[in-house]
DNA sequence: CGTTGACTTTACCCTTAGGGCAAGGTGTAA
DNA sequence: TTACACCTTGCCCTAAGGGTAAAGTCAACG
């Protein structure tokens, strides 16, 4: 029988570590002596911490250590599959890692030259255009965000089709209408498109008359640079917002191999405000 | 002005998120309302908002973060220092990922061969040896675990040159010798020590006496497990530690190229316990 | 036998970066 | 007027313990 301190000593936990794994069930003391409330530990329970120990360095949640451990019948299958999955999820986080430090090296090199960390933003550029009316055809639903990219797939392919079975004919590339900036417990409101030619059963007319148009080159994780940018603009020439704002994949993104090859247009519709140089200052 | 959710919809962030940053200093409204506390952002604090955005996607801290803000002159200055260290920061981190990959590979190949994941710890062998008396030319100081690896160093070099100057006859390898089992604010009491043929100042004998051995080939990362072993023998065989714990350094650390050459000799001192077989089950 | 110092106990607060929820106040459009 | 979206503060929650305090306990030394 070994006291805390002994165990943890032999184990390199803290005994307050010991303590807590004992609190949140993961590995109770052998004994525990009912008069002072002394923890005992076994000479067997060091190789169960050793092992919570090596789960841990594999970045196991305790809870997901306290699943395995409890797992009594084939435990080795079940580690098994924790260690791949777990494989999986470092794999992941380490190419995510390696993408920031693409973006780092990038900012970095930047600075290098002078420029301030945020002057991409001065390439952003902002137009202000007329955009025709034209028919779509659309499908329109809540979608969550997380499974945007499944709902855009299968949207798509449902309105290519219906185009190809119809022999419709395709004037400008897809495009997703936002009907609600944020995502509601339902979802957002989110509307699949392709203008056609032809107006016919699940087709509408859309009218986005004036919009401040920004073509985005690359990955869409500089899209709220995109939004801040045409908001800035439309302020300072005495815009507001005027419908729902839609984006125009130019390049398909499932086709495209590298992100940087993505060419999106974000369409912001606008009226002029009708100025009242009183109340605002 | 932006009013919370106008501006957490632009940014992509949300009203919770904004809230928290005002409480913390890290942005505040432009405006509030004195009369119902409502938040107003203006359209400049979107840029510092998008840029708050991007230092957090460098796994800035929003304390780090905060302080790159508030410092006013030469801020670029500072943004390039801390990107170039967050940059090392990060480098460092995907370097310990793909070592527990390694590892992580390592088990998940045993365990295809049905081997268990802690079966490692049977191929840790523990010997009962008898070691003679020597004499030891040491160092004994606290020493704290994070500069231990610099006190190793300069302590053995310190040693070495005694041993050079005084022409002394170096017997076995350096070892270090733990008087204490664990880190106290002073540190730990360890003793670098090197087994000399000649009795001078500075030396002193050594009786270790009956020891369990262990020899440990590669990383340190183990270490705990030989000591789980050796108590676990121990407590089988009817003996309990009797003296301070020393390890014996085969080949230097500080030469050795790959973790994995490392030859390392675990000695703990034992003597027979004097059993009493009715107190103890 | 007494005392000291090392060891152990519980209990409470603290950490990051917000999320969730409730209760209540506000703004605006039909 | 009323409905509903929006905003406020306040409180509790997260993971994995760290730090500290106050109090009880153990073993060794004299």
């Amino acid at each position: 029988m070994l006291s805390i301190g002994e165990f943890s000593n032999i184990c390199k936990v803290t005994a307050k570590t010991l303590r807590y794994y004992a609190e949140i069930g993961l590995i109770l003391p052998n004994k525990i002596n009912p008069e002072n409330g002394y923890r005992y530990y076994s000479i067997d329970q060091l190789e169960t911490m050793l092992f919570i120990n090596r789960l841990k360095s594999y970045n196991f949640s305790l809870e997901e250590i306290k699943a395995i451990l409890e797992s009594k019948e084939s435990q080795d299958e079940k580690i098994y599959l924790a260690l791949t999955q777990k494989k999986k999820e470092i794999e992941k986080q380490v190419q995510e890692y390696e993408k920031t430090l693409d973006q780092l090296n990038n900012d970095i090199l930047n600075l290098k030259q002078g420029k301030s960390i945020m002057s991409y933003m001065d390439s952003i550029g902002v137009q202000l255009v007329e955009v025709p009316m034209m028919y779509l055809l659309f499908i329109r639903k809540m979608v969550h965000e997380f499974d945007f990219a499944e709902e855009y797939r299968n949207c798509f392919s449902a309105l290519f089709r219906r185009i190809a079975d119809d022999k419709l004919t395709m004037i400008a590339p897809p495009m997703v209408l936002f009907h609600s900036a944020e995502f509601t417990p339902l979802g957002l409101d989110t509307e699949f498109a392709i203008p056609v030619k032809e107006y016919v059963t699940g087709s509408r007319d859309f009218h986005p008359g004036l919009c401040l148009k920004t073509v985005l080159y690359g990955s869409y994780s500089n899209l709220s640079s995109v939004y801040a940018k045409q908001r800035e603009w439309a302020e300072k020439e005495g815009y507001e917002s005027s419908n729902a704002l839609y984006e125009v994949y130019v390049t398909d993104p499932s086709q495209v191999s590298k992100e940087s090859e993505l060419i999106t247009e974000i369409y912001y519709p606008v009226k002029k405000k009708v100025s009242n140089n009183y109340t605002e200052k």
